[in-house]
DNA sequence: CTGAAAGCGCTTACAG
DNA sequence: CTGAAAGCGCTTACAG
């Protein structure tokens, strides 16, 4: 032992991890290796989650790029079936590929982040509870008298825009408004999609909304810079709401009103989650939701008139 | 093989790895894993840059969180020595401990991101002439009229701290302006470190700096937030200048000039080299220096008076 | 308590 | 060209 630190002798992790089947690895793969996917906050903070309990429990994380919906899908199937992690954390909830399935055959240990499927009861996940919450603000907007409300989501893919788009829905209907297609729009999660959605929705004149809702806060700033561009006040004349609580939001002009998501805390969880079932031997299996705040600033306000 | 794709086969990469002693990994160690980190762009682009050459050439990212300098160094020592990765790409440039010099002894590919140490001829860095190219902000801001300008820098053990350091002072000492220990803070990269920054100075009353230079744009919006409270005006009364030109510095009120620093480039050119050589079985020893940009927008203007 | 052997699941050089 | 064996560097159950 006394030669051995002397020489500075080092286990091979390698060979270590082949003869006790553990790596000591949690991995995660980034759903779309592409600028705008690390702008907003939101990879940062599932980073920092999950990097804070893996350091303290002496973990290190892998992580993957993809390049898209399918690639993702075999990265994640990559790294499960060649053993190169004890456990993985799952960002993608998407509705066009399922990706939970194959994980449960797997027999690895996950955590999915986010809404859990329907048959979901012995999967382990982290849920914001998105279409409540989501709710929740339109319906903060229709207290201030906002009829006329846009809808801007991310990735229509993506089961969390789903999620908000039925919350959306849902308080349209509780009160009593029609619900107009021309009020929804996509802006995948990028600065520019939020941008876009206000130069097409202010063709409508006496139609267009005197609110946005972006579901992320890139997509937000991208909306607040549309409506400066056009001499648009804010809150005045439009309000507009952002997602994820960034510290864009809270530096913009003006501060931008925002769903604050703990993506670090849910992350953090999940690592959680995954290093004790590790450590057992177990499958993970336990739920938790967390809480979304809305955090009030200034680009909300009365509907005009 | 037909038997092994309808069974899903996958080959073990743990065993795999333990028999050709390749990981197809690449390895770095986040230096502190605190909330702060994770604000600023640094890290997101630093991680982007990397994960798009490493998914271009079919590698992972194994990243190691760390608790502060000695912890940081340690996990490189472990993850060198245990051979869990083919590189590693070192961001840490600290002036208080030599990382270099292990590393070379080691053997193995690293490319590090930063100023190279003195007798770095043999080693591969990627640099971005901090001080060059922060004297050359000093000059922009001493050309609008500026005599009394602060440094509010980032951590003080860290290499680049003092290359802007240096940067700043020999851009006074060429325009005469004697240098003045009241005008130099440490931020540490934090956004109340330049908030506080702007408190201490405005103490100084008539010899209080017309203008500040920050090391990264969250200390910048912290020194905006400081002067806004304080009913400061900007660019009127004193100017302010970033670091990184990350999402929040176009936002922010009024929009933030700042010193871009290319770190996603550097990050993926070192990505490049770390693999290059991993496939030729040699220690990279390539060097590469990158181009700062100033960007101009709306907080900097002429001095008072 | 100490020490040698088997085994983790691959790859690759080598014998047939 | 095919197939069996050795080896990568550990851990751990087992024999002595």
């Amino acid at each position: 032992m006394e030669a051995a630190s002397e020489l500075g002798f080092q286990p091979n992790a390698i060979a270590r991890s082949l003869s006790t089947q553990r790596t000591q690895m949690l991995a995660i793969v980034v759903p779309h290796v592409f600028e705008g996917y690390f702008e907003d906050t939101y990879f940062s903070q599932v980073m920092r989650g999950l990097l804070r309990v893996a350091h303290k429990y002496d973990y290190r994380v892998l992580v993957s790029g993809s390049g898209g919906h399918m690639d993702e899908v075999s990265q994640i199937h990559e790294i499960v079936h060649s053993r190169q992690a004890d456990g993985i954390v799952v960002l993608s909830n998407r509705l066009d590929v399922d990706v939970v399935g194959p994980l449960r055959e797997a027999g690895i240990p996950f955590v999915l982040i986010g809404k859990p499927p329907v048959n979901g009861e012995d999967i382990a996940w982290v849920d914001s509870q998105d279409r409540f919450y989501t709710e929740k603000v339109f319906r903060y907007l229709l207290d201030l008298g906002h009829e006329r409300i846009a809808y801007v989501g991310g990735d229509p893919d993506v089961s969390v825009t789903n999620e908000r788009l039925c919350g959306y829905r849902a308080a349209l209907a509780a009160a009593g408004i029609g619900e107009r297609p021309e009020w929804i729009d996509y802006g995948f999660f990028a600065e520019d999609g939020g941008y876009q959605a206000v130069h097409r929705m202010i063709q409508l004149d006496d139609r267009a909304p005197t609110a946005y809702y972006a579901a992320n806060d890139l997509m937000a700033v991208g909306i607040l810079r549309a409506l400066h561009e056009l001499d648009i006040r804010v809150p005045d004349e439009v309000s507009v709401i952002g997602t994820n609580g960034s510290l864009v939001s809270m530096h913009s002009n003006p501060p931008l009103t925002t769903l604050f998501v703990p993506y670090a805390d849910m992350t953090a969880v999940a690592a959680s989650m995954l290093i004790q079932s590790i450590q057992k031997g177990e499958i993970p299996t336990k739920h938790h939701q967390v809480d979304c705040r809305l955090i009030l600033r200034e680009t909300t306000g009365p509907a005009p008139n």
